[in-house]
DNA sequence: TATCTGTATCTTGTATACATTATACATGGA
DNA sequence: TCCATGTATAATGTATACAAGATACAGATA
């Protein structure tokens, strides 16, 4: 369709890259909780000067990703059982409030889009790439606050999503986990398709719930190492 | 009980300042919609350089109450009629949410301080400074929200609130509204005192339902202008 | 030995200088 | 007259210089 889709980081100015290259590196863990963000340091690393470094760690201090420290500069946040807890609080009313909206606002093009997402992420399943199920189950999640045509509301679930991608993989790689997946999914999809908020919105819920589980057990196991 | 709560700005670096100035001229509407924010214009006017400013204006960026235009600067952020309607679809969301978990978690301190609350309310509409009003209302829901012990919720609920500050003078002022303020707030009260959360959520949803008719018409209003 | 103090060093906080790009306006040609 | 183009101006983007506070460690003192 467009063939100069390029890399559009190329456009983007050095704080901006610098902001989504050091949000990734937390989010991924490559900076560990408690780690200290120097500047000079950084700067030396990415080849840029302290200006845009800055200008990425007022960003990353108000998304929470990383607390200051006055005069002694920026560390990554801790992620605590009770920060995640609150986290996936919030998260689990937005997103039933989104297939509630969804229930109302979905098109047709929506729907056949979101069946169609939800075929892709079973087959998705079906490989051994956890990366390529955890875009399936983004690409899905997405098109639901999409369907919302609330902007907001999507800034802020992606926003609660990002914070735990870190834990993410674990119960995405674990293939016992896969069925439960695909029927949530279809459970979501069928609430919305009937326009059932009741419905939906109790499978967005348990969906939630079992992701809870799963990354509140994994943090217990990475605490006694 | 504490003799050198002197202001703490003075201790606060310059972006955090010069950020909470900004935030709170657009938030007055001192900085009006559609104004471009000038890096030398403002170091100017605050007497700080222009690095403060910056930084300000990236985390002024990042809570949508300016957008960035590449290589031409920032300006404040418009407020349309659908942006509000997002904000407050959200925030019906959350301000739900936070009664129910209110329910479960407040303390009897919290309830008490929650009664006091609705008291200095009630007792704020009988004076005519608006803005006395004003904080009386941000102190009740601030009540609520601390109780449900939830860190994250309680930013987010500020964060969204506060973008409608611009326009709650309007219904604060309305003194025919008075009446119907305070009985809103002490059927939330109640609510959340009988532990009955649905009947703590109706009440939370009707008082941001009122609170979306009155400022939509009030924007209703300006756009003729 | 323990504690305090002073200093060296490192880091952030702030200001400023330089580079690059957008905007406005004037000038020329169709 | 209208449009295109060039140039001046002014703004942002980036880098660097300078100021000031924090930390660590050595040495002095009790």
């Amino acid at each position: 369709m467009n063939d100069f889709k390029i890399d559009m980081d190329e456009f983007l100015p050095l704080r901006d890259v610098v902001f989504n290259t050091l949000r990734k590196a937390i989010l991924t863990g490559q900076l560990k909780p408690g780690e200290r963000l120097m500047e000079v340091h950084l700067a030396n690393k990415l080849g840029v000067s302290r200006t845009p470094i800055r200008e990425a760690i007022r960003k990353l201090e108000l998304e929470g990703l990383v607390i200051m420290i006055p005069r002694r500069g920026a560390e990554v946040a801790q992620i605590t059982e009770k920060s995640l807890k609150d986290v996936l609080e919030v998260r689990r009313a937005l997103d039933v409030l989104s297939v509630e909206l969804a229930c109302e606002r979905i098109t047709q093009e929506g729907m056949e889009e979101l069946e169609k997402a939800c075929q892709e992420f079973a087959g998705a399943t079906k490989g051994k790439d956890a990366s390529v199920i955890a875009m399936a189950d983004v690409k899905l999640h997405d098109i639901i606050v999409d369907a919302t045509g609330n902007q907001r509301l999507k800034q802020l679930v992606n926003n609660l999503s990002e914070q735990m991608y870190r834990y993410r993989f674990v119960y995405i790689k674990d293939e016992s986990q896969h069925e439960k997946l695909i029927a949530e999914h279809r459970e979501i999809y069928e609430g919305i398709l009937a326009k059932d908020k009741e419905r939906a919105a109790t499978a967005a819920r348990t969906h939630i719930d079992n992701q809870e589980k799963s990354i509140i057990s994994q943090i217990r196991l990475e605490k006694k190492r």
